[in-house]
DNA sequence: CTGTTAGCGCTTTCAC
DNA sequence: GTGAAAGCGCTAACAG
């Protein structure tokens, strides 16, 4: 591999001059510029990234926490974030936190060790005075999917309030009475809002919702099969169940179906995030979306302008909306 | 953040032992190596990534193109590759090539130019000739999931042959005579090979399997809709579809459904792949294993024997197994 | 607009 | 077993 010196030799100017052509960044008469481009062109010269990083203290790398690197939800996060990245030239690290504290602060670690520029991260587990003491750090961090006090302004969240509301809205409208929910964990911020959401809508629209037709669960397939059981259990019998995920509704729909409850005649379900297996179940699912690839886009958008002095323009709020499919019967 | 200069200085030794002691490939005193760790543990030092790099001539980091980000299949391969790299301390790089012969290009030399020590690459477009010459280059290059000439030794792969005679196997011993076969396309050789063993099968046990109960597609979902229509439509009523992929699978048992057609009763299926959403089709997707994982797995380990001169053991050959559930029907 | 020069933080001969 | 010193390939003042 040819070096900066080498192109300096041939184009015959000097290494300084062969640096600002490449990161144009000061005047440089066009005749020297064309002739180190055929310089560089001859010799095929690729620069050396890792001495540009190590000159100019920048790695032109970002790093990206998720929890997993094998899930339809992350995979199209990872995808927003590698295509915006990717498009501004730099360099995208993806670590897995696998949803434990410990392999979160572990590969936020390791990501720094790698002299990431910028960190964008998903972390479920690490609490909110850990996150808020990464973003005083020198690195600057985004964080989807969660916001944190007094750093609003580094988070990039969906309105999961408004996605609890407008799932029971709709199945109100729908002409449902007869509602259920299957929660998320209550130790997490964005299951807790889904749930506020839901019982706010059927606050506003007189719709009863006691707590026995809530039940909880992990977010789990299992715990949305679970969650059909405890009802028949306590003979309750909803029209409608609406789930904080679509895994959860999956696993619903499943326990529905070996009990051999038609869906959606006989029990409707909504799911929540619109993850791309939903289009594998049947009947399809009618969902809320959760726009995690874009969130994942602006996510990125953010950290260049963080870390790279970008100008983007930034809205760190996503409003979901309802994606309707065969899920959900009418009552006329 | 501390260099190793300021270590040295506070143990009281040269920047050349403290060096030592980093990379354990010297001989230090105890004694010596003793202070100069704990003079690291008081500064909190980590060593420079970069600067090791770029002193080294070494990145320890591996690149790894796959086609797609978010795709439960290169999901599994990721986490696989991420699992056994991250063990031995060394980074992973992932890029995308979508399917795409320029980006598949693009992403690699992306990937080259970050300096990474080697490579695994799932290529689906490059030619062989492309990917024969890339390993003659100076960074080592794994391929998963293709099997081309001369360079056996850099592929690792899945005996397809055999996961289509499986399949056909298992389909003929739970007692179906009228087979179908949807193949993958025919430029592909993973494709083929699967179609050849379903043949040499059928041959095998004295089936008759005409080519015109063999359709094309193109392993998306709707081709798997499209070769039901297209059987119908021959008038051919097979008792068992077997499909060259989960994906055509899935879109089998849509369409059959739409056309009350019932599974596994009327229509049995069979998948390949064992993709992870197969436990959300209904009913659950007998199918063949392709253990991506664990090819991801061994592809790590044999980029670690080929760049780092590891001395993993390398079996490069996997053979697939039948994965029971309960889309195939069994006629006495 | 262009060249000179001093590092960036570390590894690695080569002596001792 | 340890230290001195020469780079790795590049950037970024600074001077002209």
């Amino acid at each position: 591999m040819s070096t900066i010196y080498e192109v300096s030799k041939l184009a015959g100017v000097s290494l300084a001059t062969v640096s600002r052509v490449i990161n144009k960044n000061a005047a440089v008469s066009e005749k020297t510029k064309e002739k180190v481009k055929i310089a560089m062109e001859q010799l095929g010269y690729r620069p050396n990234t890792i001495a540009q990083s190590l000159a100019s203290n920048r790695s032109n790398s970002i790093g990206v926490l998720v929890s997993q690197l094998d899930s339809p939800f992350f995979g199209e996060m990872m995808v927003g974030i590698e295509d915006e990245m990717r498009k501004a030239g730099k360099q995208v690290l993806f670590a897995a936190g696998h949803n434990l504290e410990s392999m979160e602060k572990e590969s936020i670690e390791f990501l720094q060790s790698r002299n990431c520029d910028g960190l964008i991260v998903h972390c479920e587990q690490a609490s909110d005075e850990y996150m808020h003491s990464l973003t005083k750090g020198k690195t600057s961090v985004v964080i989807v999917n969660r916001k944190i006090p007094m750093i609003e302004d580094r988070c990039v969240t969906l309105d999961n309030f408004k996605g609890g509301y407008i799932a029971a809205q709709y199945a109100v409208a729908q002409g449902h009475t007869q509602l259920a929910y299957v929660s998320g964990p209550h130790d997490k911020k964005d299951s807790l809002e889904r749930l506020q959401g839901v019982k706010a809508a059927c606050k506003d629209l007189g719709i009863e919702l006691e707590d026995s037709h809530i039940e909880t669960g992990d977010y789990s397939e299992k715990s949305g099969s679970d969650a059909i059981s405890a009802f028949i259990e306590k003979g309750y019998r909803p029209s409608i169940l609406i789930c904080a995920n679509d895994e959860m509704a999956s696993g619903a729909m499943k326990r529905a179906r070996e009990l051999e409850i038609d869906i959606p005649k006989e029990l409707s379900i909504i799911g929540y995030d619109n993850t791309s297996f939903t289009k594998y179940l049947h009947p399809e699912l009618t969902t809320v979306e959760n726009p995690i690839g874009k969130m994942g886009k602006m996510a990125a958008k953010l950290i260049l302008n963080l870390a790279y002095d970008q100008k983007n323009v930034i809205h760190n709020r996503f409003e979901p909306e309802m994606v309707i499919r065969n899920s959900v019967y009418r009552h006329d």
